[in-house]
RNA sequence: GGUGCCUUAGCUCAGUUGGUAGAGCAAUGGACUGAAAAUCCAUGUGUCCCUGGUUCGAUUCCUGGAGGCACCA
C-alpha cells in the first residue's frame, strides 16, 4: 500500500451524533478535524447549519468550518482541490486525520475524486437556466442528444440541474461531456476508514424535530430574518432557511413553517443515508457504540502499518 | 338517560345504486462527477370499529354492541 497515513471518515445523516464523535476521535488520534458538511462552510450559518460550538472548535483544530460567507460560490470539485492538500498536511504532521460531515457527493469527492473538468463560465449557465425557464427541458434534451448521444443515454433527462451542468461543459468546450469524463478514482497517499453512523429511523426522527425545536429556541428564526435579503444566494438553498423565508413572505405560518424543516430535515436525513449505503467500505455503528468505534479504529490502523 | 350524526391508509377525509376501495398530506425506495441541506425519478401501505342477519356475495342494507362528537335533559 506504502500510504503516508490514515483518514478516519466518520460519516452520518444529520442529527446522528457525528460532531460528538468526531470530537472524542480527534482527541484520542491526537490529531485535527476536517470537515465535509457544505452548509457548516458558511460563517453566517450559526445556528441551522449546527456547526461545532465555539468551545468545541477550540478543543479541537478543525479545516473548512466557517471559512466562507455566503456571497462565494462554492463547490464539491473545488472542495476536492482546497482540502486534499489540508488532509495530506494534517496527516503528515499527526499521523491521521479525522472527517466528518453528511455531504455524500463532497465525501465522494474525497474518497473517489472528479475528473478534472474545464471550468464552464457562469454566462453559459446563466443561459441555460434561462432556455429552461422559459422553454423547458425538451430543447436541452434535443441538443444533449445531437452533441453528446452518450450523455444521453446516461443522465436524468427531467432533472433540469443535470441537463443545464452536461450542456455547459459541452457548449464551453464544443466537446462531448462524456469524452471528458473518465471516471477513474484518483489515487491518494493515505488509507482510508470509513465509519458510518446509523440509527433506528424513528429515534433519528425524533432526534430531528427535537433538534429543530431546540434551534428555533437558539434563535433559528432571528439568524434567517437577518439573512433573508441574500436568500438567492446558493449557500442559503438550504433547510431551515427556505422554509422561513417562506414565512417572512407570508406563504405559510411560523408553526406551517417549522413543521416544514422537520420534514424536509427528515427528507434529507433518508437521500444522506442513499449516498452512504451506496458507498463501498462503510463499517455501520450505532453513536452510543463509542469503545467499539476506537476498538474497530485501533484495529484497522494497526492492519495499515 | 334521550335524540341525531360519525367510525375507511400513519393523519384528514372521499367512495362503493351490494362485486373487498382512493385522494391530499405524511411515509418509503432510488439516482446523482463542480448548485448536492440542491435537483430529479419511482412507490399505495387497509380486519373499510366489532357482532349477528339478509344475500351467490356485505366495507356498503338490517339487528345488537363499543368508541367519539353535538344537542336535549
Amino acid at each position: 500500500m506504502n500510504k503516508q497515513g490514515t483518514l478516519v471518515a466518520l460519516l452520518g445523516p444529520t442529527a446522528s451524533g457525528k460532531t460528538s464523535l468526531s470530537l472524542d476521535l480527534a482527541e484520542w488520534l491526537q490529531t485535527e478535524i476536517v470537515s465535509c458538511d457544505s452548509r457548516q462552510f458558511f460563517q453566517e450559518l450559526k445556528i441551522g447549519a449546527a456547526p461545532p460550538s465555539a468551545e468545541e472548535l477550540q478543543k479541537i483544530p478543525h479545516h473548512f468550518i466557517q471559512h466562507l460567507s455566503i456571497s462565494s460560490d462554492y463547490n464539491a470539485g473545488r472542495y476536492e482541490q482546497d482540502a486534499i492538500p489540508v488532509i495530506e498536511d494534517v496527516i503528515a504532521r499527526k499521523g491521521t486525520a479525522v472527517l466528518v460531515g453528511g455531504s455524500g457527493m463532497y465525501a465522494k469527492a474525497i474518497f473517489h475524486g472528479f475528473d478534472d473538468l474545464p471550468k464552464a463560465t457562469p454566462e453559459i449557465r446563466d443561459e441555460l437556466i434561462k432556455e429552461v425557464n422559459e422553454n423547458g427541458l425538451e430543447n436541452l434534451q434535443r441538443e444533449l442528444k445531437k452533441r453528446d448521444p452518450e450523455t444521453y443515454e446516461r443522465i436524468d433527462l427531467q432533472n433540469p440541474q443535470r441537463m443545464i451542468r452536461a450542456l455547459e461543459i459541452i457548449r464551453s468546450t464544443g466537446r462531448p461531456y462524456s469524452e471528458m469524463r473518465k471516471g477513474e478514482p484518483r489515487k491518494r497517499t493515505f488509507g482510508i476508514v470509513k465509519l458510518g453512523l446509523e440509527l433506528d429511523r424513528a429515534i433519528l426522527y425524533d432526534r430531528i424535530n427535537q433538534r429543530v425545536d431546540q434551534m428555533v429556541k437558539d434563535g433559528l428564526i432571528e439568524e434567517a430574518r437577518e439573512l433573508f435579503p441574500f436568500r438567492e444566494h446558493n449557500a442559503l438553498q438550504t433547510v431551515g432557511y427556505r422554509e422561513l423565508f417562506d414565512y417572512f413572505q407570508g406563504l405559510v405560518s411560523r408553526e406551517e413553517a417549522i413543521e416544514k424543516i422537520k420534514k424536509n430535515t427528515r427528507n434529507f436525513a433518508k437521500r444522506q443515508m442513499t449516498w452512504f449505503k451506496r458507498e463501498p467500505g462503510i463499517q455501520w455503528f450505532e453513536p452510543k457504540d463509542r469503545e467499539q468505534i476506537i476498538e474497530f479504529i485501533a484495529k484497522r490502523l494497526d492492519d495499515e502499518n
